[in-house]
DNA sequence: TTGTACGCGTTATCAA
DNA sequence: TTGATAACGCGTACAA
């Protein structure tokens, strides 16, 4: 009969204490041996190493976190986990993190405001030492994480930033991004470019949107409001704005489309081959963030190729510093990006 | 000046006990009303409710989880993050759990069996309440697994499983799998069928080698080990083990190739058309798993659709039952998978 | 209904 | 070099 219940299934691991008493000397020689403290000697330190192999010893971080104030666990909410990017995302965020000694909890927000604060505060609640956030596309209210951060638990914004916030952000150049590939199309000499749009609500939508207008603009283009749809990150909403734009009268068609991102294109290229229209020769489309798709469609795609997993990787590092004190937070950090030019621009 | 000193950068939050001081009332009284228990008073639950909010507390799900021995925490490991086949699967995971009230610590083996015992053993470390584990290549050793279980801490396997050692394990049914679709190769009048095989450290490679042996003998037809060739799972093996498959002089060269999965069937298709051979005329080729490039290839690949998401969200619960002591372990589970019939077996 | 004492496993601190 | 004690924040068990 053990002395002590335990809940139903929970594992009964040997303590820095038993070992201690196993071998007659006290828990904090066993603990300072463990975690190889100049200040014990060099014999005992053996004789507790080889007693925590024999018994099986395994640290409790849980009381050692608790005492220490640390977890050494980084908690990360993204807004999706399929679809290439985030994954690419993460691994960045894990390969730097490991590197660290730092763990990751995973949570997802699947784009609700709801899932994300919920996600927020149970990582709170379980001490994580720092959180890397992609916003959902529902957030409009900033005050969750001005709270988390007025609280000491910094935060790094990633692809999908909120900035003047006081946290660092790690993403792209969106504006430039999308103002450079669409000054790419206007050297192509189409004269009626549309934008299919990301949410307003989410730093890109708005970023590449302004983006599209400076290009449109610095090369003395008219800005036409009914050339912008509403899409969203997603081939279905790419889709619907596609159909949209394609019902304007043959003079107001576009002749070029820039795409918020590749899923968004997808979407539209369905609607423009619907549509019986050739790519690029009736309608040009560009996306950005380079997808697995892009370069194996009928017409490859041409788009921003968006370093995801650097991005996921110095966000992860960018938090690290700061939680270590090493870094003040509220940087901004921009990824670079290059172009990839295949032929649904007309290029090639 | 606070009164204690807080490792830098560590968040000051406010702790059930000094909301406790300032209502005048216990700590105990304090956790009763946040937790709902019934013996509080309404007025009094109402106060503490309201000061909680007020000062911004947040319980400490360190310290509940040392006195409770619970962390409702589940530690995954997966070999790989990216391509589209794991992010999948830890979407379902993440759902699954993310219903039963647990959260996700994600690791990843990057197919190294250290990496894989470290994770493991810090996972172990922060009291998970169980393990999520897909194997990675090289793991060999069984025992790392074997002793976790003996601590009690369950483990469920997905998709790579180890079967026989106690714990339960959630895949398709991969010998079956690789059984059909080289049946259908055969129905397709297919005389000398290949097979770029997985590793067989792993189970799946194992199994679905098994699968494309017993699919030849039950149709009469005679196993060539020289049509076997050794592939993994990625792209760039598949390339290799067709280069060398197509090495064989015309009379001994393959009509059809069974790859262990899509990636490998894409590095293969490589190869095919260097040679400047037409799929499926000359070669016919089939994968396993559904990659979302398989239906965008000039000759889309027929395979096995393999539901990632099922997997993962099945796994989950699976585990969560057993860690709630809801279901005895060592319980096989089989997902079950279609074909997915398209051009480059020879069919459309 | 509410409060007190104690324990969860570890480490910091100070004394020996 | 080592040990005793207290503390981290919470919940269980019991007493009031």
């Amino acid at each position: 009969m053990g002395k002590k219940k335990y809940p139903k299934g929970s594992a009964k691991l040997v303590t820095a204490e038993e070992i201690a008493a196993r071998l007659g000397v006290s828990a904090m020689t066993v603990s300072r041996a463990l975690n190889g403290r100049p200040n014990v000697d060099k014999k005992t330190k053996e004789r507790v190493l080889a007693a925590a192999k024999k018994y099986g010893y395994t640290p409790n971080h849980i009381a050692r976190s608790l005492v220490l104030r640390r977890t050494h666990t980084i908690g990360v909410v993204v807004p999706e986990i399929s679809h290439s990017f985030f994954p690419e995302v993460i691994r960045g965020i894990e390969d730097a993190s490991y590197s660290a000694g730092y763990h990751l909890i995973l949570t997802h927000s699947a784009e609700d405001d709801n899932r994300e604060q919920d996600a927020i505060s149970t990582l709170e609640s379980k001490r994580v030492d720092g959180l890397l956030i992609s916003t959902a596309q529902t957030v409009v209210d900033h005050s969750v994480y001005s709270e988390a951060i007025g609280l000491g638990v910094p935060i790094v914004f990633f692809d999908r930033v909120v900035r003047n916030i006081g946290a660092s952000c790690v993403s792209i150049d969106d504006e430039d991004c999308c103002a450079r590939i669409t000054e790419h199309l206007i050297r192509h000499g189409y004269r009626s470019i549309a934008h299919l749009s990301g949410p307003s609500t989410v730093s890109i939508g708005k970023e590449r949107l302004r983006g599209y207008q400076k290009a449109l603009e610095r090369n003395g283009m008219k800005f036409k409001p009914e050339l912008v749809a509403q899409s969203g990150f997603h081939e279905k909403g790419g889709y619907l704005a596609m159909e949209k734009l394609l019902k304007l009268s043959p003079h107001d068609r576009p002749d070029a489309v820039v795409a918020v991102n590749d899923p968004s294109a997808f979407g539209a290229i369905k609607s423009i081959q619907e549509h019986r229209l050739r790519i690029p020769q009736d309608i040009a489309i560009v996306g950005m963030s380079d997808d697995v798709r892009a370069e194996l469609l009928p017409s490859p795609l041409t788009t921003i190729r968006q370093p995801a997993y650097e991005i996921g990787k110095k966000a992860a590092e960018t938090l690290i510093l700061e939680i270590e004190g090493k870094l003040e937070p509220g940087k901004r950090i921009i990824i670079s990006t290059e172009l990839a030019v295949r032929k649904s621009c007309g290029c090639l």
